[in-house]
RNA sequence: GCCCGGGUGGUGUAGUGGCCCAUCAUACGACCCUGUCACGGUCGUGACGCGGGUUCAAAUCCCGCCUCGGGCGCCA
């Protein structure tokens, strides 16, 4: 099918072949319609009873919604067709037959809920706004990616299968290693650290993760896609300028490129990209702030974590992209760099949208004796990371980074209800397939 | 892990003890219709998650199971 020409492509007085599923058959009684759909949109087909191949017309008109058929025909401009023109076919075939009752509409008249389309992914994405999330979730990538090259990052990818957690804390899938105990990687944190240290310097990857958390949630899944970022002699606050830059560049490549999507999803108006500089909140005044709203029962004090209803009061408040910074290290990873002139304080950020957390950070504790400490503080055996520590004995220079969780970024971009809505085949408590 | 809510034709829904051999839309089948664009019209097919219980009577109330969604915790 080499000469297939695309429904957007189709030009008056051309002879084409158009191939796509049939997204409707309007059969007024003497004259019908047929719509094809493909890739780049829908044409009409004219069948007029009285006038083309009987056999044609039939074969036409016995189609099922959702088989992909195969049209010949001269296009001609027609301002009563839908898109202006239509063609006027001298053969029709099916190649595929649909059932006719389909587990879903994919001409979107009749809703379907989320379970069911996920069922039926393949079907699903038949939809303009499904696949409308996706286009962009590609162009987000590719808008990321320049912006990481730009900034002299190198891209790299690490192992997925890991003899050892990362940081302790969420729970890890374990699988079985050749006899061997494994588990699936909860981050690239230790590994990206690694690369800051050798020759490459700064890094960023974008993969898979994978925790084991039972949550069900519309924010969460069990496997999700991390954009991780790390730069040797970089502090946290230069770390924090990069997450502006990169998550301002995948607005920016969404807002140039993805027009049409943008139009499918009901968003072309209101979509606007951040400023590209994003208020920095100190975990003190972003629990004064909390506190100033009334909307928690108990009043926050400094050391407790936020909890996801003062998240939400705070993102309120700001109404843009923002950072919490300075947080009290008890509640930081261990391998997040404290303050050198407060011990109490951490390095580490997080970056929010006003929905929800988007990126977690800081500058990284170096120092080896440090780091070792901080394994035993956080009960973790130093010797079973010894592949990572030994490194900080051979020249690890000052270093920082963040990860910045990629379906978060597009379900807050596009004002998605559910992060399933921004994975293909998402992974949560209750799904393993398809 | 704790807590809450839901499962009705293929899909999405109405129905909270008798008015229900179950509503509506869409899809599907038949027929009518030569410019539809959610085409229209007439007729028709098709469902109460599973098991037990209460009751003269259960889609509706109770119990168990299965299954799905959500809130919190934790996180990205």
């Amino acid at each position: 099918m080499d000469e297939r020409t695309y429904a957007a492509d189709a030009e008056p007085g051309a002879t084409v072949t158009v191939a796509g599923w049939v997204h409707e058959l309007r059969d007024l009684g003497g004259i019908a319609f047929l719509i094809v759909r493909d890739t780049t949109g829908r044409i009409q087909v004219k069948l007029e009873k009285d006038e083309m191949d009987a056999d044609m017309v039939d074969t036409a008109l016995d189609a099922n919604r959702e088989s992909v058929v195969r049209v010949d025909g001269a296009v001609e401009e027609e301002p009563r067709a839908p898109t202006g023109v239509e063609v006027v076919p001298t053969d029709v075939e099916v190649i595929a037959e649909a059932d006719t009752q389909l587990p879903l509409d994919p001409s979107g008249k009749v809703g379907a809920e989320l379970p069911t389309r996920l069922d039926n992914r393949t079907l699903d994405l038949r939809r303009e706004e499904a696949q409308a999330i996706f286009e962009i979730r590609a162009e987000v990538l590719r808008g990321v990616r320049d912006a990481f090259r730009a900034h002299k990052a190198t891209e790299i990818n690490t192992p997925k299968i890991v003899a050892t957690g990362t940081e302790g804390g969420t729970e890890l899938f374990p699988i079985t290693y050749f006899g061997e105990e494994a588990f699936m990687n909860q981050s690239p944190q230790l590994f990206k650290q690694l690369m800051v240290g050798s020759g490459v310097e700064r890094v960023f990857e974008i993969g898979p993760i994978f925790r084991a958390e039972e949550h069900n949630t519309p924010r969460h899944l069990n496997e999700a896609t991390s954009i991780d970022f790390e730069s040797a002699f970089y502090d946290h606050t230069e770390a924090m300028d990069v997450c502006e830059t990169v998550v301002t560049a995948a607005y920016d490549a969404v807002a140039e490129n993805c027009e049409r999507e943008l139009e499918a999803l009901g968003l072309a108006e209101e979509f606007e990209a951040p400023s590209g500089d994003f208020p920095r909140l100190t975990y003190e005044e972003a629990i004064e702030r909390i506190n100033a709203t009334d909307a928690l029962d108990e009043q926050l004090v400094w050391g407790d974590d936020l909890p996801t209803e003062g998240e939400h009061a705070l993102g309120q408040d700001v109404g843009e992209h923002y950072f919490i910074t300075d947080w009290p290290a008890d509640i930081k990873p261990f391998y997040i760099k404290n303050h050198d002139d407060d011990e109490t304080l951490s390095t580490g950020f997080d970056m929010m949208h006003p929905r929800m957390e988007l990126v977690s950070g800081g500058q990284r504790e170096h120092r080896h004796d440090r780091l070792i400490a901080g394994f035993e503080q956080q009960g973790l055996d130093p010797e079973q990371f010894e592949y990572y520590t030994k490194m900080f004995n051979y020249g690890m220079p000052p270093h920082a980074g963040w990860g910045l969780g990629g379906e978060r970024l597009i379900m807050t971009m596009l004002g998605l209800d559910n992060i399933r809505e921004a994975v293909l085949f998402p992974r949560d408590r209750q799904r393993l397939s398809p």
